[in-house]
DNA sequence: CTGAAAGCGCTTACAG
DNA sequence: CTGAAAGCGCTTACAG
């Protein structure tokens, strides 16, 4: 059963195509019986206009693309309902991909999107990605284009954040306010700029205090890959180098609990021997023992302020205004919980 | 800045738009010449196929449809990157839309994805869905559909599940086997197929056991939202109700975690006074403490059968063969972990 | 109030 | 090996 076309309501009913087209979309210039004759009808033989040929007309196609690092994952996939949510609210669909922190499959994702003709894009940049030209090819095509969470400074389209260097900067002096003295940071990989900022805001906590900042007290995640393993392997490697530390502000959740679990494992008490702060208020973290002090991180929120900025420029350019790229930034706040002191 | 066309390729090269559309799908008919020529400007260009005016043509639309109830939710996020995976491999785009668990948000998202005229829908369908009308509908039409995890028996499309009733069995026998002797079950909410199956599977390993069924031990949640929130009170209940019972068997593994919290916080041991199995192996579940038994089902794989079969119907309705309707079950095993006895 | 016509950007059967 | 033509299912400026 093919699914039924203009044409056939229009030969049913003895009427031209442009006629039903009109009617349905109550032009005013079509009578209102032939409305009332033409919508029964639609109605009755259960009539959907085909989207790719009302897209190829109208060059709109009511559905933008997103493309997120991981999907199984408390924050992005708070922040995907969140972009569900409000698009379903203007009418538009979501294509959502996921590149697993690689810049190949992003720049391929890109590619795939941007033939799809997408009205937007939606992007939280890969952990690998350090090459800009695919996204600043979607801005030359004058396609909008929001980053969300994990951004490129250098490419010039609206993003919304969270301010990481002072979330780190007062989950750091939380740890400093409550007692400890040599305080480490596991700051996850490299190359994002949420973690560079993070890592910034520590350092900058600590010479505040008057605090000496040890290079040595800072973990990389060389895999690259933000991981309860992770976070066990990075607290196994600090207890052998550093027994002194007695506080550490941990990247992500995920790594905080896998650390707080191995110091369980090993019988070091929390917050007493070593106090913990995490990052993103996973709800996870509310429900382990000892609970985890954490940054809330607004994913949901992100992901609605994310769309609604998309669909501003979509608007802007459709009626051939300018969009001007906005950064719009989202209050964090600490949550303090049992793995700090009072 | 434009999307470039076909046309511009063709007017460029002073050739015709049919040999440039050719050329560029390397049709055997056409100079190797004329073929290096199209593909280097084409690249130059930055060419890309507007994806509207080729699925008008050709009524493949490469692009498939998921209703999903949550996505925030360690399950479903999970087969929601089996599918992408398992799609992105064969060429495929996902659609994501979340019911919310309402039926009137799945039956509005089913004509969206209608005219949107997807390849195939995968859906597991929202509690409040009692009428299956909007699903039928899309069998009519002749479109592949596959419905994971929530489904409905009546409706004869292929399926991807558990044997929920074996592994609520399983589940339930291990209480007994490790001693419990009065055992309760937090089923959920009435309406769904598999809050049925493991209610099911509960009621026959007790039988089995020669342990009589006693109907005020099953605790239904009549908000039909299976929370943490919803095990921390249903556990306060059960205290109140029946302090006897030393053996849990819930739902869901979030629901399981709010009970043990709440029995934590009142100083219940687990699982000395009382043990608890619950239900999906979600990853939170392996570092609460005590850890949870549970469980364990599949979500990525789900995803990646659900898309596969899906991909099989798609290409059998392509070839004018019949789709034969599928069920097929993917294996669960019980996690025994600290909440249980040895 | 109604409708003929053009066109969106492709693909493909057919002719040469 | 190349290209003219038809057509996918809509929308909309225009004529009557």
């Amino acid at each position: 059963m093919k699914p039924v076309t203009l044409k056939q309501i229009a030969e049913h009913l003895n009427i031209s195509v442009t006629t039903v087209s009109k009617a349905l979309k109550d032009y005013p210039d079509v009578s209102k019986k032939t409305k009332g004759l033409v919508k029964e009808l639609a109605k009755t033989l259960n009539y959907k206009p085909n989207a790719f040929a009302v897209n190829l007309r109208t060059k709109e196609s009511k559905t933008i693309g997103l493309i997120i690092p991981v999907i199984v994952h408390h924050f992005f996939s708070s922040v995907i309902k969140g972009i569900v949510a409000q698009a379903e609210k203007k009418g538009y669909l979501v294509i959502i991909l996921q590149s697993n922190e690689s810049y190949e499959l992003e720049k391929k994702q890109i590619d795939l999107l941007l033939s799809q003709r997408v009205d937007g894009i939606l992007i939280s940049i890969a952990n690998g990605t350090a090459n800009f030209n695919h996204l600043n090819e979607v801005l030359a095509l004058n396609k909008p284009m929001v980053m969300f969470d994990k951004i490129a400074k250098i490419v010039k389209c609206s993003k919304i954040i969270i301010d990481d260097r002072k979330a780190a900067y007062d989950a750091t002096q939380h740890l400093i306010d409550t007692g400890c003295k040599r305080i480490a940071h596991f700051r996850g990989p490299l190359l994002p700029q949420n973690s560079i900022d993070r890592f910034l805001g520590y350092k900058k906590a600590l010479l505040d205090n008057n605090m000496p900042y040890d290079p040595s007290l800072v973990y990389i995640c060389e895999c690259g890959d933000m991981s309860f393993e992770e976070g066990k392997k990075s607290a196994q490697q600090l207890l052998k180098d550093h027994s002194d530390v007695d506080g550490i502000f941990i990247n992500t959740d995920l790594v905080a609990i896998g650390a707080l679990n191995e110091f369980n494992k090993q019988g070091i008490k929390i917050p007493e021997e070593i106090s913990i702060v995490g990052f993103s208020n996973w709800f996870m973290s509310s429900v382990i023992s000892p609970t985890l002090t954490t940054i809330d991180q607004p994913g949901y929120q992100m992901g609605k302020t994310a769309f609604k900025q998309l669909y501003k420029e979509i608007k802007a350019i459709k009626n051939k205004k300018p969009k001007t790229p906005k950064t719009i930034t989202l209050e964090t706040a600490l949550v303090k919980r049992e793995s700090t002191k009072e």
